[in-house]
DNA sequence: TAAACTCGAGTTT
DNA sequence: GAAACTCGAGTTT
């Protein structure tokens, strides 16, 4: 960049992902969407079972314990369910009833359980959805402590099952998922990272947010509420994109870009300037351009491609050295 | 606002949607997904009849007829398939059929399809986020239409399928998802509307697009790119977005502002002003606040929410009198 | 029924 | 195998 941050990027060309990355990309999410299938074929064949018992469709409405199941069949999310009331449920259901398995006859049962497996389906896509942008925090977990381990930082991670800090000595590949936060000392100098931390100077969920110092307990204590809404706290904060689809890639650089804005316009009110970070696995050629004129101008001060290893160790670097 | 666009708003919270709007959208969703489910179910039953006719499960890979299905059964989208090569697509459909298929024993088949409808749901859940995007066009276009009727203004609308114009008045409801443009003459003004236009000076293509005067005829010809090429040739822009679920809300909202600003910031680099607008119909409280702002100090000209009937009404007579 | 995060299933131009 | 549009299926804090 202008002003070499990253020596891998030296121009916005740099910064696209290659059509073997997204290939790559797409192959995992298969396979990974093939073992998560089975928890879904799993309720289905369940729910058959309960179904199988019944003589009539109409019958079905008066079991409560399947009305959820019901509603999925008839087209109803589980986020939608949550907003209607057994009253539009029941008509609904009343209505899906008549139109989809009366009609069917004997093979209504078959009716219902493939009109339950593809609402399943989309659930199961939305599922993979959240799979896919917690790998990547994974993936950025695993090259900042590589970073950390390089350098001979000293540094904690804090564990979310068991909500204590561990010593870095301790960490294992296979721990990434639950690491929430890491902190590390590089000579007097102490920092804080957390992910996805709703940032009260700026009121939204952020990703990455690194803390200039560490002088602070573990959340859900009042002292680190008041640390975190302390605009002189903070040093860092981006946004991390793990989708690998180009079709979305312009759509969630669009979406980081906001976020990203309001932080610098957060932060820019209290006179305090922190610096932001863009690391993304899915990057087009025209947004590129938009990312490397930002980083030119120091608007965003440092960037990545996720699936571009040297540009990804070398931005943690930049990072735990901050 | 503040420069009394819109009189419906007057303060932010009169642009958030209500609880009973969303779930009115929500059932109006699995309404529509239930009708749109046949046809994938429809797919099912063909895939099941093929794949009856087979006794071992591996042999189905020899059929290039079905690789398409098997390969969604395996959990490649539609969308993946295209980024992969035939080695990939076989390796994986090989690997699938051991793992899944084989151990199946007797149940393979209905292992395969009810696979291959969880991989539909998910192709259903897509082509419904694409439904509910025209439907909001819909609306906006009949909205329009009525207030260019109620004022009596001459228009025309462009049919998507016939390509040709067609005088308003042979306009009724059930034309509205063919409408591509409309054009109208306000006593000395014309005014031209497209929808999803890919307009050269910001390189995007733009929901709502008014031009400022209709010197032009159709789309595909050289006349046509020179027309949209000229930037003194467009009065207002606009992001249009029409899902209801408030969990998107901010997430859509943060695009459309990055979009909207993409649009200020190309044509102010000509020094050429336009004005933005955004309509949409899942606004929460703090984009609301935001929406608001843009509003008053003028960066977005006007806004509206399309749930909100006066609102919607209001807009419209706004720009077909703009 | 808090708010806003995850991202790709479609689609069009 | 162009590029960027549609939006809600999940999820977390």
């Amino acid at each position: 960049m202008g002003h070499n941050l990253n020596k891998y990027i030296n121009k916005p060309e740099d910064l696209e992902t290659t059509y073997e990355e997204t290939k790559i990309g797409f192959l995992s999410i298969a396979l990974r969407k093939s073992k998560e299938a089975n928890y879904y074929l799993g309720l289905a064949s369940a729910f058959r079972t309960i179904v199988d018992d019944y003589e009539a469709p109409l019958d079905l409405i008066k079991n409560d314990d399947i009305t959820i199941s019901m509603c999925q069949a008839a087209g109803i999310s589980t986020k939608a369910i949550g907003y209607l009331e057994p009253k539009d449920t029941k008509d609904l259901l009343t209505d899906f009833i008549q139109e989809y398995l009366i009609t069917a006859g004997d093979s209504y049962v078959d009716q219902l359980i493939n009109r339950f497996l593809l609402s399943q389906g989309d659930a199961l896509g939305g599922r993979m959805r959240n799979i896919v942008g917690g790998v990547a925090g994974e993936k950025l977990t695993q090259n900042i402590i590589s970073a950390l381990r390089i350098r001979n930082f000293d540094f904690e991670y804090f564990d979310k099952h068991s909500k204590i800090w561990i010593k870095g000595e301790y960490f294992q590949e296979d721990n990434s998922n639950l690491v929430k936060a890491i902190k590390w000392k590089n000579g007097d100098k102490s920092r804080l990272l957390y992910y996805d931390l709703t940032v009260p100077v700026v009121k939204k969920n952020i990703d990455i947010v690194l803390f200039n110092n560490s002088n602070v307990n573990n959340k859900k204590t009042k002292e680190f509420k008041e640390f975190i809404s302390d605009h002189h706290n903070y040093l860092a904060l981006g946004e991390l994109k793990g989708g690998i689809d180009p079709a979305g890639a312009d759509e969630h650089w669009k979406t980081a870009n906001t976020a990203l804005t309001r932080i610098r316009d957060a932060f820019g009110k209290l006179n305090s300037e922190v610096f932001t970070i863009f690391i993304g696995a899915a990057i087009e050629a025209a947004m590129a351009k938009e990312i490397y004129a930002q980083c030119e101008s120091q608007e965003l001060t440092n960037c990545a491609n996720l699936t571009k290893q040297r540009q990804l160790s070398e931005i943690c670097d930049w990072f735990v050295t901050l």
